[in-house]
DNA sequence: TTCATACTTCGATGATAGCCGAAGCATTCA
DNA sequence: TGAATGCTTCGGCTATCATCGAAGTATGAA
């Protein structure tokens, strides 16, 4: 026996509640300080300094120094892969952290993961591009085809721009709430960004919803009927 | 905050090295008595049930009584699609159980993913269905075509019972080895076994490798060339 | 320089949980 | 019926680790 990799490691890390609620957080995708997780951990900031350097020794997140702040996020996409995929598991099983709270239906209709729109709207938009033979899916991989490229390029991303950097355009992840694939990768996050940045859509605070605008949804669906 | 589920009560159970040596052999697919998972894990039986009945009741494992006899099995497909995605995101991170054993290059090869073909050989079937328009992807849903299903048949599986199931017939599932995708689902699992029952393959002692014959890798190269 | 903020490191404490020995059920076999 | 096997439950031990107070380091502001 003792073949393969060692999940035990990974799953310590996020086997403890207050990494688990950080990890949780940091799935907003927006870098938190250490006194912001401490918080939202409800442990004071010695213990999440500890609990940082653990999660950072792991791989699981990065930190950035910025002046006398430092800001901790998820280390990188896969990161925000698995722990949704972990989250869906969870919420199959009714491994849920209270009662489903008000605030539930409106995660489940449009919400962050890391970097990118999960939730209704977000499966929607995969779904309508796989539809339109815009983007073709490969496992976890997915690319935008010729046509793809176009409409992308008509709402007003910078595709080349995407295409230079060394990480995939087009991923897919799992959603935990619809329990099928939304769209990740520097597409996902750009189409995500130029919503925010357009003002169709904002961020709550402090939470992972997404609440988009009476007009912004009129035009999200005008593109994604 | 406090949203969404909660996934430190899942991390936990795989957090422990005990419990993660017994998920990763019951990976192999095949159900184990108490007994021989405490083997596996290195510790005694009055350990071993104590772990087994924490990992049930955390919806991860499921067991069967006969005679006296206790049998244990992964809960089902969404636990082995889990875990491997985990083990993905361990080995890319360096979270080996040791180092790189001689097994090692077998299982990248070809081994069982709980019930179906994982490894290079797995993806590589994957691949060709799709790539020949006998399998359609959309996220983690997977779908065969019209030729797909004439392709299945005359390999020798009877699609029809598979249908009658209500566990879908495809599915993709992360292989930890290839970071692609392979077929999991009943149509997987069906496949493997066709494999084993044939002779073209077999399952290698305490192991998740699977060794072809040469016939039989001969065979399988034919049918996805 | 002095003070304040942000965070880390050290040290001590306490609770959790893994572990095993012993005893208790349940099933099968003789 | 008695003995053996397979597994669970109980009780106590121990080690780990999360936690926090206190002290130390680093950056920025006054």
């Amino acid at each position: 026996m003792k073949e393969g990799p060692d999940i035990s490691q990974i799953g310590a890390l996020i086997g403890d509640p207050a990494r688990a609620n950080m990890l949780t957080a940091l799935m907003g995708g927006q870098a938190l300080t250490a006194t912001e997780l401490a918080g939202v951990a409800g442990i004071t900031l010695q213990t999440a300094s500890s609990h940082l350097s653990k999660l950072e020794t792991g791989g699981l997140i990065a930190q950035r120094k910025q002046g006398r702040h430092r800001y901790f996020a998820l280390a990188d996409d896969a990161v925000g892969l698995m722990l949704e995929n972990i989250m869906g598991f969870a919420a199959n099983r009714g491994h849920m952290r209270t009662r489903p709270g008000p605030k539930d239906p409106a995660l489940r209709k449009a919400r962050v993961c890391y970097n990118h729109l999960a939730g209704d709207f977000g499966v929607r938009m995969l779904d309508r591009l796989v539809g339109d033979g815009d983007v073709t899916l490969d496992g976890g991989d997915a690319a935008l085809t010729p046509s793809g490229e176009t409409r992308i390029a008509a709402i007003g991303i910078d595709l080349a721009a995407l295409k230079a950097q060394r990480r995939p355009v087009c991923r897919t992840c799992l959603d935990w709430s619809e329990r099928r694939s939304h769209l990740a990768g520097s597409l996902g996050e750009a189409l995500l960004a130029l919503f925010i940045a357009d003002g169709w859509a904002k961020r709550e605070k402090d939470s992972r919803a997404i609440r988009f605008t009476a007009e912004g949804e009129r035009r999200f669906m005008a593109l994604f009927p």
